[in-house]
DNA sequence: CGGTAACCGAGACGGTACGTCCGGTCTTGAT
DNA sequence: ATCAAGACCGGACGTACCGTCTCGGTTACCG
């Protein structure tokens, strides 16, 4: 359902044997790590050959990137859009701490360290992740920052996707480079910040201390 | 010179054989990236055993550190603290227009890139790194944020740390994710919005420029 | 039509399949050789499915048995009998020089060791072959060399198995272990040798040619 | 000791594991016969890494040579020479039934026969077993048949090949292609049938039936 | 000033995993 | 029910590196 090698005929494959492999990679970046994780102990946890995985995967990231998929699948009803309660403020940190949580729910952040150390070994995979997740996340994001623009609740002059870096890259950095403790109430205090701006201010009264 | 394993005598140390590996892995990050990059092509390419590879660094993420280092003395008359003009703006783009162009280099950038990846997967390493070389650099920029906030250009209740992810981060994100071009227009464009805030005010000098 | 598994409908069999198989076994020994023919290979070329082939052959070496047996039929009257011109030693040459021209014909010699070696591998192909073609063979040998013993042509005390080993066993291993090359003057000097013995003799032909 | 690959340092060579894996070779050709010989299961029991393997040996069927060879040198004083009492007929019966014998050893026997398959599989490997084992020992019979023949026990027109074909033969064919019990009473009849001929003669006396 | 203890290049070693090939079985759709 | 096609599990292939281990040779300290 990912990327392919040279053509199988998807129509005659078996879903129990991809349902496994992927369980088992899930299983395994959980257990062992990105660092000890091969395609040979994927294969054998999921009782499977090897040329199953090589005949519909091209690498060990593509396998967990379906993985991910996969266990996002069975549980949201796709979020096609952002909140939009008209108040930004609110609504960032209402997403901003659900991504936390999810952060720190090992089920997803073991794999989901493991797909992002591929991504940075196999330009292939960062494109395919790119264009099917990525992208279309921060697209989502960079929507209702448009909005909140229009609305006038953001600078006119203000560049999305920076406006995007600063809210969602100081989350993403601690995660992945193990930076510090992830909570809610760092995720608070980064919209607070980026949206007051670091120079002293009228709004800068905030909830923060 | 790194961390060691079990006490050789590092006087008789051959330096050229030292200066020989870390030049060798140098060169080969910057060749064949991290993905292909293994000890036993660096021991080749130096024409050194591997044994006096694993006899002084505990790892290839240890050696990729030291060849880095290496790399920064020949240079630098280290920049014992952040320029501190008085103007913090001004001060902010100079540092990070100067990490852009370090970015942009390709003798730093792959080999930096390749040490990144390292810390991700090996913890020890990661220890060393944050202890020697991101700790001290992010006490740097503390302090100079710091002397900002007694002079009332930054806002009383900032967290500091949150300071520094929102100013440095971005770039960071952008140079290890490959996740766009980074210019000296992107750096500004993070200090000012950083600086202003995302939500719009007296002072959104943003957009001119 | 050759060794079967679990009673397949023999009467439905696809004529045209087996026969594309049969080919394909041939072409392939010849271009290849035994150590790299695989059932795989055969099933492509011949344009059938894998199971096409398991179904009427229980191994590889039966389809090349099926094909030598193929190639054999389309040409020969079925030698019912060796000839019997009263003239022994002339009778010998004239089977073991068309012998000779059999094993150096490429369309026979290269299938004929690949099912060789398959013997010596497959233990219930040995049966077969043996039931099915090496013991008539070495029956009609026997008859005409019994016919001969009672003409007097044979020494009364001859053990029959051990001079069909004298006169077609060096042929066979010049061949198949290509020990040298095999001429229509090789199988003469054997028949000779073989009759008249090693000993010297009032009927020592042997130098005479 | 044998065929190499790419001159690896044969000084450095451990001798502990040369000798571990021929002896996992032998003993497995021995219980799993040629068809399932695996390095890969010859590494395991050696308790051997595959590199070490293919290291030094070039095939499978290499590593069964020097096997062998290693089995014959500790208990044979080279037979620098067949036996010569004078009386060739019992010379070669002696020398025919040892042959018997250690066709008859299962420690001999199935190396042995796996060895001839990979030989009849590769003809680099039978390049290597002709020149150094093979083509020395039909020297030998060579030798001692022509001082027979020089003796007058031998026709002068004799083909020294050919006798040798005619006497030890039979003997690898019967042991090869199993194609019956390899006794000693077949040696001693296979001997005095190939020295007396066929043809009934004055001298077919001897002691058969 | 000669002995010895560490270094060094070299590379063999036991292993783990790679990505590929093929064996033999099973499944699908069409004839 | 056979057939072409080909997915599937599994086992072995031959290769690349890992980290450890010897082997001689060469410093450089120390008695």
């Amino acid at each position: 359902m990912t990327t392919q090698r040279k053509a199988p005929d998807a129509a005659r494959r078996n879903e129990a044997a991809r349902r496994a492999i992927l369980t088992a990679a899930l299983d395994l970046a959980g257990e062992v790590g990105y660092a000890r994780l091969s395609i040979e102990a994927i294969a054998t946890r999921a009782g499977a050959g090897k040329q199953t995985i090589y005949r519909w995967w091209p690498s060990k990231g593509a396998v967990l990137f379906d993985a991910l998929l996969m266990l996002s699948e069975g549980q949201d009803d796709q979020p096609a859009d952002l909140p939009d309660t008209g108040d930004l403020e609110a609504d960032l940190k209402t997403v901003l701490r659900a991504t936390v949580d999810e952060l720190n729910d090992p089920r997803y952040s073991e794999p989901m360290r493991a797909l992002a150390i591929e991504i940075l070994l196999d330009p292939a995979l960062a494109a395919d992740f790119a264009e099917r997740l990525d992208e279309p996340m921060r697209e989502l994001k960079r929507r209702r920052l448009r909005r909140a623009q229009q609305a006038g609740d953001l600078g006119p002059g203000v560049d999305l996707d920076v406006a995007v870096d600063l809210l969602w890259g100081p989350l993403k950095n601690r995660w992945l480079h193990r930076e510090g403790p992830l909570t809610t109430e760092f995720a608070d205090t980064v919209v607070e910040t980026a949206l007051n701006g670091l120079r002293p201010g009228q709004s800068s009264s905030s909830t923060s201390r």
